[in-house]
DNA sequence: TATGTATTCAATACAGTACTTGAATAGAGG
DNA sequence: CCTCTATTCAAGTACTGTATTGAATACATA
């Protein structure tokens, strides 16, 4: 076999270690939820409902193609996201397998679906109203990755947090909740809940790396 | 379970396809081949010193997964990227490989090693003196990459029928010659082929989807 | 219609991967 | 220094993916 080939071999099998990182459904939404923000391997298990030594071993694998890190805080090893660019990639993979997929379509339907009681704002009526003052911006996953990385002006009250909060709420503001995006329905139960209190609110659809590259579109 | 967990179980079971398809070496070469224009499964077979069965293969996993689509022409089967995206998408994952891995730096050295005695033209160079006419543009590549996409001004003369076109070459222009890029030697053989006729010649480091992003960048 | 060629299929062998379970380790905090 | 907890390790099993071989198919061309 020539040397060319060799060294090419070589290449692709490098090239190979991204791919395998991204060819397990599991580690796929471990790396979605390091995109926002760093987590332990406890987070990680109850977030995904696997056990923990199957999510150990799939970090493992990431660490080993560089694709997370880690260091100790306290009891907690915590992993997060090796390079933001990781970060830009899976979003891409996200896009073109919505492009791509019927079947990726249909799941984005039946979340939107999942919560049709739920009235949505865009990204540019939320900019507008937000610059009015008329709106609080509650930011409702966990208070680790609001503080990783939020909306500007958002609030941070996790879901869990919420029915403790009622009456800090505004009444003179209206109140749009978000949370990971899309695929995620912390914000849907957060307006449901807001709602059976007699508090009107809506969600935003997007997440908060969503809104980032919406404030770059528009300049 | 709950619905959401099994919504999300199958949105992720999707997107791992694409993940799947990046997976194995020899499809991420495959691919790569087609990023430079459609090919039949024999060709794909030749290039990658791999059986037709097994390429064939390959291939059909990629037309599962819709990386892929394919027609008949003739006795042949022609394979292509089912979509421009794909081939960004690679072209992301090469730039994160190189990043991430310093093996990958270390491959692409040894590819420059390979031909220490080929000198080389940067895009910025190449740019001007084309455009004062000093310099003939040979795009060496197989003649069917060349109809699907070469830099603007380059005439096709495939390395295997260099020898024959000596004659034919201009004496008052230099030579640069071009392939697909980096991880590719034709350009530097034939260089060294010209060379051996006392003909001078560069290389161009880049390949054609390379000139493009450069055009694009300097506006 | 017959022939030849490109591709796919089917069966197999083998290697690699995923998840489980239970034990081991590390090291923080009392 | 001991205890407790988060994480990792190791072994086992089931599963999935890759490459090989030889046969089958499809179909263009004569």
């Amino acid at each position: 076999m020539s040397d060319e080939r060799k060294l090419t071999d070589l290449l692709y099998e490098e090239f190979a270690r991204i791919g395998k990182s991204l060819s397990s459904p599991k580690r796929l939404e471990i790396l979605d939820l390091l995109s926002q923000g760093p987590k332990s391997v406890e987070e990680l298990s109850k977030a995904t409902t696997m056990s923990v030594a199957n999510v150990s071993q799939h970090l493992r694998t990431l660490y080993n193609s560089k694709m997370v890190t880690s260091h100790k805080e306290g009891n907690f090893v915590i992993y997060e996201l090796m390079d933001e660019g990781i970060a830009d990639f899976l979003e891409t993979l996200h896009m073109l397998s919505e492009k791509q997929y019927m079947e990726v379509q249909q799941i984005k339907q039946e979340f939107l679906n999942a919560d049709h009681d739920v009235d949505r704002i865009s990204l540019e009526e939320l900019n507008e109203r937000m610059d009015n003052g008329e709106i609080l911006l509650l930011d409702v996953r966990p208070r680790s990755e609001y503080e990783s990385s939020h909306i500007p002006g958002a609030i941070s009250i996790p879901v869990e947090e919420l029915e403790e909060q009622y009456s800090t709420l505004p009444t003179d503001q209206e109140i749009v909740a978000y949370c990971r995006g899309t695929y995620c329905l912390m914000a849907s139960r957060a307006v449901e809940l807001l709602k059976e209190q007699g508090i009107y609110a809506y969600r935003l659809q997007e997440g908060v790396q969503d809104w980032y590259d919406y404030q770059e579109d528009i300049g």
